[in-house]
RNA sequence: GAGCCAUUAGCUCAGACGGUAGAGCACCUGACUUUUAAUCAGGGUGUCCGGGGUUCGAGUCCCCGAUGGCUCACCA
């Protein structure tokens, strides 16, 4: 008697109907997961190329999609990596013995086949099958062929179901590939460098977020994943490697959602004797040279509205913005005191602690970004929630820093990095206070960066793009977790 | 973290008013040598998400919980 929760009782109450088979594939000493099988084409190659190998024996391998039998002989679909193809199999061909084990097969199976090439009555580009090799029984039934895998819990708790049973979700992800190899041609071409900088800090920095911990055993350290690869990066700038890039996952402990993951992709990439311009136009360009590729235009649909990737995009600044969609001059509301009316008259809450430059952006976030739809720059940001970016020199309030909006959402942050040691202690220290004051999101001080800055970093312009919600963009897809292969799911049980 | 919605066969879904749980695909049995959502004949394979409660009787009504989705909050 099989205990409870032994894996075999398992696996014998899920394959019930096909035991049976499986015992008498067995028998006949049929070994039901194969070795390595030489293919001589794929799917697709045998459609595309038909003309010129109409007759010829070929070699394919793949996963039973579909069977139709017909008695005397049978038509099933194999799919492979690079599409569909139909084999035909007649018992008078593959003789007695193997017809009856191809009957024992079910959708799901992989095998391998071998035979001539032709046409059939209707068109088909097939393959009449000689002989064929069973490569591995699949104990489990496929989802539906007709409808696919709909429930969506499914669909990412068993992400290689979806794959295999919806095509579109296939192409997503092969443009999330192609996209990003587009980023790395596109940096390379401009003679970026690529780096991998560490995933575990001592000190979480180079943006707000709360982090995720761990530990080191042998040294007993706590450690933080990553929530951005900046300071690292700029020490990097610092040591003399002036042009970088890291297309990597950044990690924040915060709340998931259709443009939330917990752990996600990131490009950051710094630029030596550079400023927020020169990343203006870059990120234009990069942008424009990535939708060239895929999805291979710039005029893309996302959530039926058309936007229009080509550059030159929308550029202004925040303070304008606002004026713009709010009627309100936050220049000239130099007291805090007066922002902080303005922004009561338009329903925002402030907190008592909230200076010039937090009301005015939280006025940004309420009143504005939602209405960026076709790509903007917005410039300028406060100087008190850009600890890392220079200060404007014709308005100490505000920095040379710009995000990117698309479709009301953040796409791209940049900044000419703030390079002066004495300063940016001050506004680390200044972290520290709100940190202190109970904002979790604050920054910790960071002594080794300052001290690499104590050295000397030229002018930098650095950039980030969130890479997910690019391909979001650029494959109309509604929900992060949608270009995110495993995105982070609570336990079943 | 809050609100709303969903959860029924392996998959996709139906199940008025509370009265013995259904269909299609898949699967099983049989027929069929160019089919392609093959077709034809037969077969229902189930912890109705879980646990309580109301009721003579609960997939259905009520409460609690789980997971997911959407919206909001936090954030990129």
């Amino acid at each position: 008697m099989l205990k409870e929760n032994d894996p075999a009782r398992e696996i014998n109450d899920l394959t019930l109907p096909q035991n049976d088979k499986l015992e008498e594939l067995q028998e006949k000493g049929i070994k039901l997961y194969g070795g390595k099988y030489v293919r001589t084409h794929l799917a697709r190659q045998l459609i595309e190329d038909y003309p010129a190998l109409e007759g010829q024996k070929v070699n394919v391998a793949g996963r039973i999609m579909a069977i139709r039998g017909h008695g005397k002989a049978s038509f099933a679909n194999l799919q492979d990596g690079s599409g569909k193809i139909q084999i035909y199999l007649r018992l008078k061909d593959v003789g007695s013995e193997s017809y009856q084990i191809f009957n024992r097969l079910d959708v799901g199976d992989i095998i391998g086949a071998e035979g001539n090439l032709f046409k059939t009555r209707s068109g088909e580009v097939t393959v009449a099958v000689e002989n064929f090799t069973l490569l591995a029984k699949s104990l489990r039934t496929l989802p539906e062929k007709w409808h696919g895998l709909r429930d969506i819990e499914l669909r990412y708790r068993q992400r290689y179901l979806d794959l295999l049973v919806n095509p579109q979700v296939r192409e997503v992800f092969v443009s999330r590939s192609k996209i990003i190899q587009a980023m790395r041609k596109f940096l390379e071409q401009r003679g970026f460098l690529e780096v991998e900088t560490p995933m575990m800090h001592l000190i979480p920095g180079g943006a707000n977020a709360r982090p995720f911990t761990t530990h080191h055993n042998a040294l007993d350290l706590d450690l933080y994943l990553r929530i951005a690869p900046e300071l690292y990066l700029k020490r990097l700038i610092i040591g003399g490697l002036e042009k970088i890039y890291e297309i990597n996952r950044n990690f924040r402990n915060e709340g998931i959602s259709t443009k939330h993951n917990p752990e996600f992709t990131m490009l950051e990439l710094y630029q030596a004797y550079a400023d927020y311009h020169d990343m203006l136009k870059l990120t234009e360009e990069l942008i424009y040279a990535v939708a060239q590729e895929v999805p291979g235009t710039p005029v893309v649909v996302f959530e039926d509205v058309t936007l229009n990737l080509a550059p030159p995009y929308k550029k202004i600044s925040m303070l304008e913005a606002v004026k713009q969609y709010t009627g309100i001059d936050f220049s000239g509301l130099g007291e805090t005191v007066k922002a902080r009316a303005a922004a009561k008259t338009l329903n925002i809450t402030v907190e008592k602690d909230d200076s010039w430059g937090v009301i005015l952006n939280k006025v940004f976030e309420e009143k504005v970004e939602a209405n960026l739809i076709q790509p903007t720059f917005i410039l300028d940001y406060p100087i008190e929630i850009s600890p890392l970016a220079k200060k404007k020199e014709d308005d100490p309030r505000l920095t040379y820093r710009f995000e990117l909006f698309i479709s009301g959402r953040e796409i791209a942050n940049a900044f000419s990095e703030l390079n002066d040691p004495l300063e940016q202690r001050m506004r680390f220290l200044k972290q520290v206070e709100k940190r202190q004051a109970g904002d979790e999101e604050a920054h910790m001080m960071d002594e080794d960066f300052v001290t690499a800055l104590e050295y000397g970093m030229p002018p930098t312009g650095g950039l980030g793009i969130g890479i997910d919600r690019l391909i979001m963009i650029m494959t109309n897809s509604a929900s992060i977790r949608d270009v995110i292969l495993f995105p982070l799911l609570r336990p079943k049980e």
